[in-house]
RNA sequence: GGGCGCGUAGCUCAGCGGUAGAGCACUACCUUGACAUGGUAGGGGUCACAGGUUCGAUCCCUGUCGCGCCCACCA
């Protein structure tokens, strides 16, 4: 027997457990050697990462897809796998290290990597159990980590083999540098974050007496030790060979400039060809303050006329624009800062080692005992920051490893465009494509310890050799030299997004030939989060075509974001993040689920809320309850039953239901409309079987035709076990428990539910019994209202009198007499040729049905009541007569639309002749 | 600056060229042998605004207003 109330944490263990067991998920089932295959690899958690709600709702998509898939047939692999996760591990074992006060540089790169190899034993991977507590139907057995030995040797010769045809490349150019971890990070892990000043001041400004007002040189420093940045500097640069003369600007130009240290490593002045004003100056020269250095003036249309004086301070080393400028226009180019982004010996002495903000409030210090300084304004502009530790990131020229992700992107835009690779919603195809258009080198070099250290040896020459492995390159040192020589390894990490890009194909055991890779490459279908899409899709698709010589996956879905209840995004600074296990503690893994995926709309962010989970968790005491209620009530599934062969009408109404709610769900899960899947199913549940179909089979179990009571037990285990398993993919747990405590023919099942097979219902759709329901529910639901409108007391029974019922009706009376009476708490059903005085009534097809409430009613309600019931009645029928009277609407409106119009206006005009005639039957 | 999306019930959101829906919240009644994590009934909407297309627009198009996101941008 099943109790009272359904306990998930109770139950959910004991579930995983014998999935586990029974080996459920694993892929290449012999039982399925000729099934046809469905695979997605799941989006690499990191090793570091915890469950959060966003990984909560793409992996129950994918659970939901697997699910479905296995139990229609299919040999199913969903590849689990966490990600090494470059940056943010070494972070964690770093900080571990600091609390025993132990450095990274004195440990040494080989010990510290062992404690890394050691904290991912210990503590690695506790995301790999949140994901199961999730439900998630992985094959566990196949789980990989993209610093296993397997996916090294991918990545190993994806690098090597793509040097070789020269798309991998060395190359210096400016990088987005994290001074904080003195590495490299890609213009994905920047984020621009609006910034704005608060100190203003301009020479000739003037405090309330009128006396000039000086530059407060410290007020400047305090704002600056809060906030670096948010002002504009304009700075006077003297012209070579002019006496300087702060008001003669003949003498002098004007730049202006948000970060005043950079102009140390100033090396031209760029002005606009098309500029009148700076025409005479553009070949002559400046005089660098504070440096001394001449720097020439040049033109370059990257000058805008129209923003500040039109002339450009051109700092190749340490900005992406003039880098292009210094290029275009040969400008020298000087690297200024340390890899800590401190100033270096290239800059005069006393500015060298300062930090870059200490070093920026002296140079406006030192310009200003020059006069050199003209205002500082505050000024809103995106200053990058790293995604990771928050520092703010410095262009830097450095020596870096590059994709040439130009070339890469070619066959990847193809692949999409031709649709081999389907976006949905397509939208996300647009965003995909816009990237890879323009898409830069992509810089996979990381200074980092933890990671695929870059397979490149050095000789002493610094000639690079790219092997395998170190004899490898030491063989072409010897032929390169001619002699054995001692080569360095390159010290650098690669990008933890080159080994994910390798994921798809990399753990079905890529480079070997696998069966896994014949079976399941292409996979599937890919679900992951828009903001991934440049990160890793499009890094997949690039990295997989070169070497699979196809796409990497067929249809990639996109959903939404979580956001908080205030429509914000999630995140541990803000503390508004929900923790999905606290969650799934107090309701369930299952309620959290349904209640994400009825939330997955396409192409909409979705907001978490507890009370929406809530409700879930009491659906899914609904279901528990209504399986409750079949077991108490004996219905046994019967193994050779036959839903197409029922006889009672009740029967045959609900198998074409469960028929048109297995249709539903199916075709909504194939359109990726997860939404509408688990609405169908759910509103089937709750709406249609328990609260109708269990409600009129009550009468039947409690009556004495063995015959119906027989079928009708029959019936409902079997409409029952049809929800477990259209229910299944969503709310895994229950439907599972379910499925093994409901008893098949007198016996425990043995079987899965995971593993049974998807319902393919068809023919079971019976009209005439849809229609005798239908009508059942109309008079039930009538009966029920007005007895509500008219305050009856549930208590009191009143007989049901019915006047001008047809032959139909009253065969169908006679069919549900008992559930009739019990539904609508009626006493007695009886014909009558005419209502007797004093009832209360209501229009039901062709027939009124009074309540007799004489002397228990107010007959003035039950006017009013009948009358608005008329007016109602009425608008609609305006609306019809509008319609069909209007010449332009019954020639040019299809003839569907005149048809329904007219059957609507028909069953409106009786429904208000019979609602007059009940008014009148008061009156008199 | 470029692009995308969204404004529907009090809240969160579905939906859709022809009777406007759900969940939650709200009101009234009900412990009736599955379920009070429940049942029954009910209230509540000029579908942001203005034009246009159409026989017909909440839905398609254009514009306006409001909100959000992405990309670019350190003069």
């Amino acid at each position: 027997m099943l109790e009272k109330t359904f306990s998930p944490a109770e139950i959910e263990p004991r579930i995983a457990q014998a999935w586990e067991q029974a080996e459920a998920f694993k892929a290449l089932r012999p039982d399925r050697v000729n099934a046809p295959a469905y695979s997605i690899v799941i989006p690499p958690p990191n090793v570091t990462g915890s469950l959060h709600l966003g990984h909560a709702l793409d992996n129950t998509i994918q659970d939901i897809l697997c699910r479905f898939e296995r139990m229609r047939g299919k040999d199913v692999l969903w590849q689990p796998g966490t990600d090494h996760a470059g940056i943010a591990t070494q972070l964690v074992v770093q900080r571990k290290l600091e609390e025993r006060q132990i450095k990274r540089e004195t440990l040494g790169r080989e010990k510290f990597l062992e404690e890394v190899w050691k904290w991912k034993a210990e503590s690695g991977g506790t995301i790999v159990g949140q994901l199961k507590r999730l439900g998630a139907s992985c094959d566990w057995s196949r789980e990989r980590f993209t610093m296993d030995e397997g996916l090294s040797k991918a990545v190993l010769k994806v690098f090597v083999d793509l040097h070789a045809q020269g798309l991998i490349y060395k190359d210096k150019r400016l990088v987005n540098w994290d001074p904080e971890f003195q590495s490299a990070v890609s213009d994905l892990e920047v984020d621009m974050v609006e910034t704005t000043g608060q100190f203003k001041w301009a020479e000739g400004d003037t405090d309330k007496e009128g006396n000039p007002k000086p530059l407060d040189l410290a007020a400047l420093g305090k704002v600056l030790n809060k906030n670096p940045n948010g002002h504009l500097y304009h700075f006077r640069y003297p012209l070579k060979g002019k006496t300087f003369n702060a008001a003669d600007a003949s003498t002098y130009i004007v730049v202006a400039t948000t970060r005043p240290e950079t102009m140390l490593g100033d090396t031209g002045i760029a002005v606009n060809p098309d500029d009148e004003r700076y025409k005479p100056l553009v070949g002559k020269d400046v005089v660098l303050p504070l440096v001394g250095r001449e720097i020439p003036v040049v033109a370059d249309s990257y000058a805008d006329m129209t923003k500040g004086s039109g002339a450009v301070k051109i700092t190749p080393a340490h900005d992406f624009n003039d880098a292009e400028v210094g290029k275009r226009c040969k400008l020298e180019v000087i690297n200024i800062l340390t890899e800590h982004a401190a100033l270096n010996d290239a800059v005069p002495a006393a500015y060298r080692g300062m930090n870059r903000i200490d070093a920026r409030k002296k140079v406006v210090a030192d310009l200003h005992a020059l006069g050199l300084v003209a205002k500082v304004e505050v000024t809103t502009h995106a200053v990058p920051h790293s995604q990771r530790g928050g520092a703010v990131i410095e262009p830097f020229l450095t020596d870096q490893w590059y994709v040439d992700a130009a070339k890469l992107a070619v066959p990847a835009l193809d692949a999409v465009r031709t649709g081999k690779t389907r976006f949905v919603p397509e939208k996300y195809a647009d965003d995909y494509f816009r990237w890879l258009e323009k898409i830069q080198p992509w810089c996979i070099s990381r200074q980092l310890w933890w990671g695929h250290q870059i397979p490149a040896w050095y000789g002493p020459d610094r000639h690079i050799f790219v092997a395998y492995d170190e004899a490898g390159a030491k063989a072409q040192a010897k032929k390169h030299y001619g002699k054995d020589v001692a080569l360095m390894r390159d010290p650098d990490v690669l990008d933890t997004w080159f080994s994910s890009g390798l994921w798809a194909f990399s753990t079905f055991g890529w480079p070997e030939k696998t069966p896994e890779l014949a079976k399941f490459y292409p996979t599937s279908c890919l679900v992951t989060g828009f903001d991934i899409i440049f990160f890793w899709v499009a890094r997949m698709m690039m990295q997989s075509i070169p070497f699979m010589g196809d796409v990497p996956f067929k249809d990639v879905f996109i959903h939404g974001l979580i956001l908080d209840e205030k429509g914000q995004k999630m995140s541990k600074t803000k503390g508004n993040s929900i923790d999905p296990l606290v969650i799934i503690d107090k309701y369930g893994a299952d309620a959290l689920r349904i209640a994400l995926t009825s939330q997955t709309a396409q192409g909409r962010n979705i907001r978490a809320s507890e009370k929406r989970v809530e409700g879930y968790r009491n659906f899914a005491t609904k279901l528990w309850n209504a399986a409750r209620f079949a077991e108490m009530n004996e219905c046994v599934r019967q193994r050779d039953f036959k839903p197409d062969k029922v006889k009672q009408t009740l029967n045959k109404w609900i198998t074409g239901e469960t028929q048109r709610a297995a249709q539903a769900t199916t075709q909504a899960i194939l359109d990726y409309k997860f939404n509408d899947a688990s609405g169908a199913i759910y509103d089937f549940t709750w709406g249609t079987f328990c609260d109708w179909y269990l409600e009129l089979a009550k009468p039947i179990f409690a009556g004495d035709d063995e015959a119906a009571k027989l079928e009708t037990r029959a019936t409902t285990a079997w409409v029952l076990d049809q929800i477990l398993k259209l229910l299944h993919p969503f709310m895994p747990f229950i439907t599972e428990e379910l499925w093994g405590r409901l008893v098949e023919v007198g016996v425990e099942r043995q079987s899965l539910l995971c593993l049974s097979q998807w319902p393919e219902l068809k023919g079971l759709v019976h009209e005439k019994s849809d229609d005798e329901i239908g009508w059942l529910v109309s008079l039930i639901s009538e009966v029920r209202s007005v007895r509500s409108e008219m305050n009856v007391a549930p208590s009191i029974k009143v007989p049901l009198l019915l006047v001008g019922a047809s032959a139909e009706t009253k065969t169908r009376v006679q069919r549900h007499e008992e559930t009739i009476q019990r539904m609508a708490r009626a006493d007695a059903i009886r014909f009558e040729t005419a209502p007797p005085k004093g009832s209360a009534q209501m229009v039901v097809a062709e027939t009124t049905v009074c309540l007799p409430l004489a002397g228990v009613i107010d007959m003035a309600t039950e006017l009013a009541r009948l009358q608005k019931g008329i007016a109602a009645v009425d608008s609609d029928l305006a609306k019809m007569d509008a319609k069909l009277n209007n010449p332009a609407f019954m020639s040019r409106a299809a003839p569907e639309a005149i048809e329904e119009s007219q059957e609507r206006k028909a069953e409106l005009t009786g429904q208000r002749a019979k609602l007059m005639a009940a008014v009148k039957r008061i009156a008199d």
